[in-house]
RNA sequence: GGCGGCAUCGUCUAGUCAGGUCCAGGACACAGCCCUCUCAAGGCUGCGACACGGGUUCAAAUCCCGUUGCCGCUACCA
């Protein structure tokens, strides 16, 4: 009988989406989409304090953007408190789960002590041994308690994870730990067995920070009589230190990314590549073909660096096969803040033609307004040093005025035309195509770089390369 | 401290399970060259790594032991 693969990304919304958690839920989408499954969202929001609705919609904002759409949930732990009550209610009868009095402040306490002694630290387990009497007076008198999990006090626990190997556990090490808190919260390592059980989910794949978790919760899956799943743990993704990523060394969370202008194919793509490869080490990918060749017996063990170059380069790559038109629009609101467009549907052919032209120099969508800003502007601003190391030359006045002649007796103005009448001018005067290709493009441009020189005359048009050339021959260049 | 994980070019990695075909392959970055009216893009070339120390073996990046380093867990966070 095969059951149907099911896998889930379940973050908590204590922050905006991290770019670790991105990968996660990733390869969770991948290896369902694989296997024909379902990938599911859920919301670990058991953290009163610190869960906030604000990071819950930017979760699953980021989640559309990427495309990497659940087809179950999402599902909120808080509002499945029920659920786990129930099964607490189980281990309480199955004798597997005990009420602690102690205090946090107490615990603290001994914690400290256990570490300055050099003692392993852990709950002792204390409270396991009260008798019921006791725990009728302390419950009767109206003291807090938490619900603590029993764990066996010898032993061995391993397991099989699909990236790591066997993993094994000495549960001496593991003490009694609390699954319920005193205000009757269930806590993560409870609640995450509940629900993954409930929602039958066969792989568990997450952040290998989760690895000393997971004899915890075997533990719990056996008290509760349910078959664990399939656990495959992800290296974690690093800053460019080494450390684990935060906001010291770069951006770390997706938004932030959005809106440095990259694509998601390009994140996908990117982190897809972060931990996992083929055999032939192919870089570019489809989502479908993500989807097909992804595996995770070739997630690799070790972590990895978050590095930006090769993020750029295939945003570039991702970037350079779409069309002009494509772009544009993708780039819209980038284009809105630097008022070269009204409005996201008002992208005229004129910009569309001047993105075409310059495609292959955009690396982030928010590059785009720099790069072709000066093609549409009808006020050129000259770039001082193009202007002191192409117009400041000798001679260079005279020869402006040579392309003018030129130029106003190209009859039909197209790239081809200009270019042919140009070129025949250097051919009649006998320099260098350099010497009048240079000059040309500061006169009309006012910078160094840009479209090819003809298609960036004709795009401007006669007049007002007339005009820009007349200016830049009187008062910029040098007449000597 | 205890427990667990990880260790190949600056970075992502292939190769490790089934030791020889690996004086270690690919990609990004970097450098140079080519193309070229500029900048890019593209093409080519180069630079560059098996953490260390023992062992096993005819042979080790691959197996074993130890060391070191990094990371995680050790919460009434997840």
């Amino acid at each position: 009988m095969s059951t149907e693969i099911r896998t889930r990304f379940a973050p908590s919304p204590t922050g905006y989406l991290h770019i670790g958690g991105v990968r996660t839920a990733l390869y969770n989408y991948l290896f369902a989409k694989k296997h024909k499954g379902k990938f599911i969202l859920r919301i670990e929001d058991t953290d009163v304090e610190r869960s906030k609705d604000e990071y819950t919609l930017a979760i699953s904002e980021g989640m559309k953007w990427l495309g990497l759409n659940w087809d179950g949930g999402p599902y909120y732990q808080s509002e499945r408190l029920d659920l786990y009550r129930q099964e607490l209610k189980s281990l309480e009868k199955s004798g597997r789960a005990y009420k602690c009095f102690c205090t946090s402040e107490q615990l603290k306490e001994e914690r400290e002590k256990a570490k300055q002694e050099g003692i392993p630290a852990g709950y002792d387990g204390k409270c396991r041994k009260l008798p019921e009497g006791e725990v009728k007076k302390l419950q009767d008198a109206g003291d807090k308690y938490t619900w603590r999990f029993k764990t066996p006090d010898t032993g061995r626990l391993s397991f099989k994870d699909a990236v790591k190997g066997t993993i094994e556990f000495d549960l001496a090490t593991i003490g009694d730990f609390v699954i319920v808190r005193s205000d009757g919260m269930p806590t993560y390592n409870f609640t995450c067995v509940v629900d993954d059980a409930l929602l039958k989910i066969s792989h568990v794949i997450r952040g290998d920070d989760h690895i000393s978790n997971t004899p915890k919760q075997i533990l719990i899956y056996n008290a509760l009589e349910k078959e664990p799943p399939q656990f495959a743990h992800l290296p974690q993704v690093h800053g460019k230190d080494g450390k684990r990523l935060s906001k010291r060394t770069g951006a770390v969370s997706l938004a932030e990314y959005i809106e440095m202008g990259y694509l998601s194919e390009a994140m996908l793509n990117y982190l897809a590549l972060l931990g996992w490869s083929t055999e032939d080490s192919q870089q570019l990918f489809s989502m479908a073909e993500l989807i097909e060749k992804f595996s995770l017996d070739r997630v690799s063990a070790s972590a990895g660096i978050f590095d930006t170059d090769k993020l750029d380069w295939i945003n570039g790559k991702c970037l350079r096969a779409l069309t002009a038109r494509e772009i544009a629009s993708l780039a819209s609101k980038w284009l809105k803040e630097k008022k070269l467009i009204e409005s996201s549907d008002k992208i005229s052919d004129k910009i569309i033609k001047a993105i075409e032209m310059e495609k292959e120099k955009i690396s982030l969508l928010s590059d785009v307004p720099e790069k072709i800003d000066f093609m549409l502007s009808d006020n050129i601003i000259y770039d001082e040093k193009a202007v002191q190391k192409r117009l400041k030359k000798a001679g260079a006045g005279k020869i402006l005025l040579g392309i003018l002649e030129v130029i106003q007796n190209v009859d039909s103005f197209t790239a081809e035309n200009l270019e042919n009448a140009i070129r025949k001018l250097t051919e009649e005067k006998n320099i260098s195509a350099g010497k009048i290709f240079h000059p040309l493009r500061v006169a009309v441009s006012g910078r160094m770089t840009g479209p090819g020189l003809f298609e960036l005359i004709e795009f401007i048009g006669k007049e007002k390369t007339v005009e820009r050339i007349k200016y830049a021959a009187e008062e910029l260049a040098e007449n000597e």
